[in-house]
DNA sequence: ACAAAATATGTAACCGGTTACATATAGCAT
DNA sequence: ATGCTATATGTAACCGGTTACATATTTTGT
């Protein structure tokens, strides 16, 4: 590979006049420019990037950690965030966390090191103390879905709260009379708003308790079990919330292999608006969140702040909404 | 951040030796390496990655160029990549290719300047001159799913024709009659083979005509798009062998919304074998790729290349297996 | 006891860019 | 004609590591 010095000596000029050609800073006479250029096409020369980064600690390259690329979630997420960072010419390294916070630490170590430029943190476990430390080093941050007290991080996050409620109404309005709710673990952030969403609905109703309330882990092996227990402590639950898709898609599962008819029987909504609730049979009623645009405008929002366009830190809401679908449907006694 | 520098001035020796105790080569006085090793903790100095990068030409970067992460079969693939990489101290660079070559170049070339250690490319319309290219480059390639004529790279596949004949056999032994084939996008080696594993079985049968292999896009409205058209064309199809998930996870919804039942009437078998076929309503059957062990093979051999453990290329081919659900079984008649 | 080999450490070039600073010429106002 | 500014280019230090080579000391072999 042709290196800077080589182009220079070719076009009979200094690198420093290169450089200046392939930056656009600096006063470059025409002539030169043009003699530069074409010395550039001729041996093909493209600038090493790494030694680019080093002269000006910049890599052009951001890091998303998420819990698993496999929860189609984070799929969406970061197709998005991938998207966003190519169309302003950045890479992006992704790292599996599977929520633990050992392994969140080492990744942050590593980028620190490779001079990553920010992070995208959709993985919830880590403590803010953590993320001063990021912040200390100077690596602007956007985070997913948790509220911080501390301002220099950027926050994107959903209406969890709204969006629980919205689910809740619809199940009441659909005429379920007793609804059940499939929380994720109560460490995370999100899981712990769907859940008081689900709280401020039904605790001044007659037939809550809180045993109807189970743990789901976010997963379908979750939502599965979580449905068993229900059934067998509440057989007459005709509503079931669950705190995102994957436990929803679990608890279809479930209900129908203990026969139980949906929507007939029980009404079921998820959360998310993962592409796999238009896969089941029925199609899963859910509160869908702005996945893509969450991915995106977090992508966009930290590259608009390495590279200075902004020093201010976001703190975004984005709605959601609720798309019925053949799991829940008006019912008539 | 401390530099070598640094902690060579406050260990009161040179760079060379405090660079001796961190790669752990040449000659080091344990006293010294002691006093070395105290200076580094005192001062929490990490070596910047960059810096490295750029003099041993070894960034410790894979990159994985996939069509879409929103795949779930790339999805596992990745997370497969991503874990293997991470137990060799690499990180892993994602570029969605959308199966365009345009784009694919662009990362090649971007990718190249970065001095990525090694590619995996798990999407297939890259054509024979551009990997020739990469390998001029002396850039390590691993390629998923297609032969390649060329020596100097690494092939892992999937026994895609033996698959598809195992489909096709199941569904004929369970009883099916006539089995159409939904079939991907013929650019692709996969979707070829798996065709080819049609016909293999079908093609002296009695009721095989062209017309029974429909395009499907590998996607799931292709899928429904596909049996819309076969059930019109020909009523008496019993049995469908889809080229992917996706499409028989289509074809399924597509045969629900039809009202014909799985598999009372029509046996669905799906390839792949991603976790969404548990998800649907019947589970699917499906030959099953070893998806995960593709994605750790690639990663863990290309990692050996670039590391000098080998030189010699792999050609592999994976076993398939057929998992049997409730879209396929065994009728009377 | 002396040469050869092993151990220990330092100097400085190098990887391939960027950029502060120095220098030189041209254009323009006074 | 003089001084000031805008334009044009080059020199060399710097980013933060690695490593070839030189040098000095200690150990080993005979």
């Amino acid at each position: 590979m042709a290196t800077i010095r080589d182009v220079a000596q070719r076009a009979g000029v200094s690198v420093a006049t290169v450089s200046r050609v392939l930056n656009q800073n600096g006063y470059v006479n025409q002539d030169t420019e043009a003699r530069v250029m074409k010395v550039i096409k001729e041996l093909d020369y493209r600038p090493n990037t790494v030694a680019r980064s080093l002269a000006n600690r910049k890599t052009g390259t951001i890091a998303l950690i998420l819990p698993t690329i496999m929860n189609p979630f984070f799929s969406e997420l970061s197709r998005a965030v991938e998207d966003s960072a190519r169309s302003r010419g950045f890479t992006v390294i992704f790292c599996n966390s599977d929520d633990l916070d050992t392994r969140e630490q080492t990744y942050i170590d590593v980028l620190r090191q490779k001079y990553i430029d920010g992070i995208i943190f959709a993985s919830s476990s880590l403590g803010e103390e953590d993320l001063a430390v990021i912040n200390e080093n100077g690596i602007p941050l956007v985070v997913l879905d948790r509220a911080l007290r501390e301002g220099n991080c950027s926050v994107i996050r959903s209406k969890n709260a709204e969006g629980a409620r919205k689910a809740v109404h619809h199940l009441l309005a659909t005429g379920c009379r007793k609804v059940a709710h499939i929380a994720g673990p109560q460490e995370l952030i999100t899981a712990q708003e769907r859940l008081r969403g689900y709280r401020d609905v039904v605790k001044d109703l007659d037939w809550f308790e809180e045993s109807l309330i189970l743990p789901g882990q976010f997963s379908i092996t979750g939502g599965k079990g979580a449905v068993q227990a229900l059934v067998e402590a509440h057989p007459d639950v005709d509503g079931i919330f669950a705190g995102n898709d994957l436990m929803a898609i679990g608890a279809l599962k479930a209900l129908h292999r203990m026969g139980i008819k949906v929507p007939e029987e029980v009404s079921l909504c998820g959360f998310d608006g993962i592409g796999a609730t238009e896969w089941t049979e029925p199609e899963l009623t859910t509160v869908a969140q702005l996945i893509y645009e969450m991915g995106a405008r977090a992508a966009l929002h930290l590259i608009d702040r390495v590279q200075g366009y902004t020093d201010q830190v976001e703190d975004l809401e984005l709605d959601v909404h609720l798309i019925e679908r053949g799991s829940t449907r008006r019912r008539k006694y």
